[in-house]
DNA sequence: TCAGATTTTCGACTATTGGTCGGTTTTTTA
DNA sequence: TAAAAAACCGACCAATAGTCGAAAATCTGA
């Protein structure tokens, strides 16, 4: 990795993190420079607009969560759970959780939107292969793969946005996942367990 | 109405304009108060921030779209057209479809999503009124009607950003929508031509 | 090793923007 | 009709994203 590519990386995590912090918007690019120890014109040498800097960032983030997710898709296990383990697996990580003050569903809304739309977009194709595998395997029946994984993520970006779920959001969610990928009742069931321990 | 009532309006009605056709933030205060021809001074006697401004418009626009959806509600018709035109009523009206240049989905984040959020929300209760007089008259049967409904509106809302729709999509969406609320294969069947004929 | 080119860094400067404030005009009230 | 309240004005401020020409550091090849 050259000079320059190095620092590109450092002022991308600074980035990364200020915004998750404090949100985009309350983030000034002098902020960021500041904490970076360097000048204005090093800055714009990096990065042509500060938007680009927050679409570096999402890239950065998107990447990480898809490795993950893709990870889980290669690696052996019943079908029904590793598309609970994929969904999961896209949430925005540890460190996303502990440091996010501002950043969940209240402020922060333009860093949180594109991410889930870069997210839905890229867990499609995803998701969809391990779906493919359950019809396959029998436990799944559906056409449409594509448009109803992306129903289910949608909903989930969504669901799991708040922190908390009740018990009757976990209840429909359970049976609308089957219902949407024609699983037998109970195919999901675990989930509940993984939402309210793992979770919730 | 008062003067000072009739002023804010008028404001309320240039912002509104603007912030569709330009974005919210590509719209300035100064740009508003010029096209309202008045002061700085006097715009920030009526609204205490550009961001308020942004809630109020959003107010406007919730309420009449929920003001539509509420006449569909009381209407007679039968329950999985009722479901449709409640759907169908909530979306951004005529006049911000042919405005919107740049709002839609990629710029104007910001006011699509509190829109879309604001709309989730107050369209709840409505849809789940009647949900609950479909489950009495048997054409539907669920629980968790309104965690259900919530999942149906989020799903539309995330839907109808786009505005083409493929075959395979509403295929998907009309199952869905049945298995999600219980109904008999075919209930939604004729949201089809209605996707294809009014919107599509 | 050294000159010339390339890459990286610097920080003063600009334009725009959201917002403030003290004072003026208009309207209402009594 | 005079005092009070409501509405309005626009100069001013602080913050902020982005520019630019020049300087410093690094690399290149002879």
């Amino acid at each position: 990795m050259k000079k320059g590519e190095q620092r590109k990386q450092e002022l991308l995590k600074i980035a990364y993190r200020m915004f998750i912090e404090k949100g985009y918007d309350n983030t000034s690019v002098d902020e960021i420079i500041a904490k970076a120890g360097i000048a204005k014109g090093t800055y714009y040498y990096y990065f042509p607009s500060k938007e680009d800097t927050l679409e570096a960032v999402i890239d950065m983030m998107i990447n990480e969560e898809v490795a993950k997710a893709k990870e889980v898709v290669a690696s052996p296990m019943p079908i029904p759970q590793k598309v609970a383990a994929v969904i999961y697996s896209l949430r925005p990580g540890q460190e996303e959780q502990s440091i996010a003050k501002v950043v969940e569903s209240n402020e922060n809304i333009v860093l949180h939107e594109k991410l889930n739309k870069r997210l839905v977009t890229e867990a499609i194709p995803l998701l969809s292969e391990v779906v493919r595998e359950g019809n396959l395997a029998g436990v799944f029946n559906c056409e449409q793969i594509e448009e109803r994984v992306k129903m289910i993520l949608i909903i989930c970006s969504k669901l799991f946005d708040e922190a908390d779920f009740t018990e009757n959001e976990v209840t429909a969610f359970i049976d609308v996942t089957e219902k949407i990928f024609g699983a037998q009742p109970g195919t999901m069931s675990f989930v509940r367990e993984l939402i309210m321990g793992g979770i919730g």
